[in-house]
DNA sequence: AACATCAGCCAAACCGCTTTGGATTTGATT
DNA sequence: AATCAAATCCAAAGCGGTTTGGCTGATGTT
């Protein structure tokens, strides 16, 4: 069933029909409610590409999803990230568009849904610092909104960001309060930001207190429980192990406590682990209690945010740049306590 | 830049530029590379709104994600076959569009896909047993791809799966061999056909053995860490705990081994525990010795068969069903060894 | 009664592409 | 030289919507 069809169906110019169906006000109501409810018995819905080639609006998000080239993983956070933004999408009546591209090929894939203009706006993830996607996205003018931050432009554009550098400092507080002095850091690769971001919480809590800084203690890589696990078995195999862990998801922290079991050592007696969460659904940190102390920041409730912006954004351009910082919270756990035969705090 | 602005600037018809560029042969080789050499020196991309409605091919494959009402989680096995199922789309200057919706409305989202007519194919993901989405898209006409079975209407329609019944029915034996008899299965939500045949493995492995089967050791809940901890642990608190632990998901194992632990068993020693591996990427069963002996098969790989297939069929209408099942491996591990004061295989 | 106003509807143009049905040119054939 | 076929190219008609610029008839004003 199209609008030709349907119209004549009615009796009525297709105008008419398509007015009354937009909800123009050049048509009366006793006509609008005869065309709703015939549009309604004929399961009428405009064609999409029509629609699109009229109004200049596809009605539709883009979204590029990075594989690591090194690895063939894509970032777990994706499903939750999606499900938030999906939902504001469906409630709006947008579409998601999908793009899967090794992480070394983005610009391209930016580049290429731009020219071909099947998107009203797009969603960038996994922001590097200073990146070259930001550039191109202004340039081309197409609306966008970077679930993180790129360090350098974060003034002149849209985005939605946990405060990643204060979470891990007040993390690594936590530990120094508890006496820790030897603290493992387990970081996502620090060519992203948010990783970046992280180390500086740490090293700058650290600092704070006068404690040098150990190379030794700081990985960065993959947010895998293979990577996780390895670091984590190489800090305690060292001369000087660390009394406690900080670990940048609750996958990667997987492998920590898998280091920490085969080291005969019991968490959160022996050694402590703070992660942060991003309450992901199928890897939730506990029920009532949680099992790891952690910062906690729901990705998909960053989803949902990214997509209301954004669509914000395309109703109304011209808006001064609009910025989202996160707070993420601090939940207690069963996987710290003080450091075993610490200074205290 | 348009194809009138493009055949403007050549000095040739829409028509020409056009076939030129689609590989028509009406044209000569000397204007076909004129106008593609100035299609890519003006970055040219026809419009894909405009053209879909010219072909009435939209050149996108939809996929509905459902979300768990009940728990709001969405399938974390969906990120890797998503990646699959993406490398195929853009090989083939496919898009994908993705729906997010709660699990107990998919019926209307998949109506609603077909009726805006906005893709060429669909895959279903998550089918249950005699699932109405199949009876549905059948009627539409619309092509479609099942990543699962739906157990009745199986010789009709195109589907890719794992042989699941085989799998679990194999791991199970294996456990048999190995002398244990109290065997706990935790699996996913058995109102999922993948999730009813694997039970169904597990029960005619049992029962080939003459093994009376015990629902105290069957639990069927959503595969998160939590379900799988709660499962396991209460099985271990029954008056006769079992000695081995069949799980459905890499993740629920996480939380079955976290109830082994806090009862003080070791897994691989006191007890054993088979996994059924999705091969995820950043959830790998270990490096190059498995951490768990699992039923691998990797969930990506489907995802890239699914969109194969679908192509396939949308390429070459009319074709017979088709159908693959792929039978998972059996890797060992070290979660697994004889019961403890058992009889022996 | 003459005129302006306005609500309600419509015909036709347009969005950017593909494709049908010629038109023109070229080269070979007789 | 006349004829025919093949090779190239083009104008115009869709595809299914939205939107511009009228047109008509009823109402209100003077």
């Amino acid at each position: 069933m199209n609008l030709k069809e349907l119209s004549a169906r009615l009796g009525l110019s297709q105008t008419t029909v398509s007015r009354a169906l937009n909800g123009y006000p050049e048509v009366s109501e006793a006509t609008r409610k005869r065309v709703e409810s015939a549009a309604r018995r004929y399961d009428y819905r405009p064609n999409p590409g029509a629609k699109s080639l009229a109004t200049g609006k596809t009605m539709a998000i883009g979204h590029v999803i990075p594989v690591s080239t090194r690895h063939e993983i894509v970032n777990p956070v994706f499903a939750d990230f999606i499900a938030g933004a999906g939902e504001v999408y469906a409630r709006n009546g947008y579409d998601m568009r999908l793009t899967v591209v090794p992480d070394d090929d983005e610009d391209h894939a930016y580049r290429e849904i731009a020219a071909r203009g099947s998107v009203d706006g797009i969603i960038v993830h996994g922001p590097r610092p200073d990146d070259p996607r930001v550039k191109l996205l202004t340039e081309i003018g197409l609306p966008f909104v970077v679930h993180g931050r790129t360090s350098t432009q974060d003034e002149t554009i849209n985005w939605v960001d946990v405060n990643n550098r204060r979470a891990f400092e007040r993390a690594t507080n936590f530990l120094l309060d508890f006496g820790h002095r030897r603290i493992g850091l387990v970081n996502g690769l620090e060519t992203m930001d948010f990783a970046m971001r992280r180390r500086q919480g740490y090293c700058r809590a650290l600092e704070a207190r006068g404690l040098a800084l150990d190379p030794e203690l700081m990985a960065a890589e993959e947010m895998t429980e293979t990577s996780g696990y390895r670091a984590a078995r190489r800090m305690l195999a060292a001369p000087a192990p660390p009394t406690a862990f900080l670990a940048s998801s609750i996958i990667s922290a997987a492998g920590v406590r898998r280091a920490i079991t085969d080291a005969g050592l019991v968490m959160g007696r022996d050694i402590s682990v703070v992660i942060h969460d991003d309450d992901l659904g199928y890897m939730k940190n506990g029920e009532d209690e949680p099992i790891y102390t952690a910062t906690r920041s729901s990705v998909r409730a960053a989803g949902r945010l990214c997509a209301e912006l954004l669509l914000d954004i395309i109703a109304e351009p011209g808006q001064n740049p609009r910025h989202l910082l996160l707070d993420a919270d601090l939940v207690l756990g069963r996987s710290t306590g003080p450091a075993p035969g610490g200074a205290g705090g």
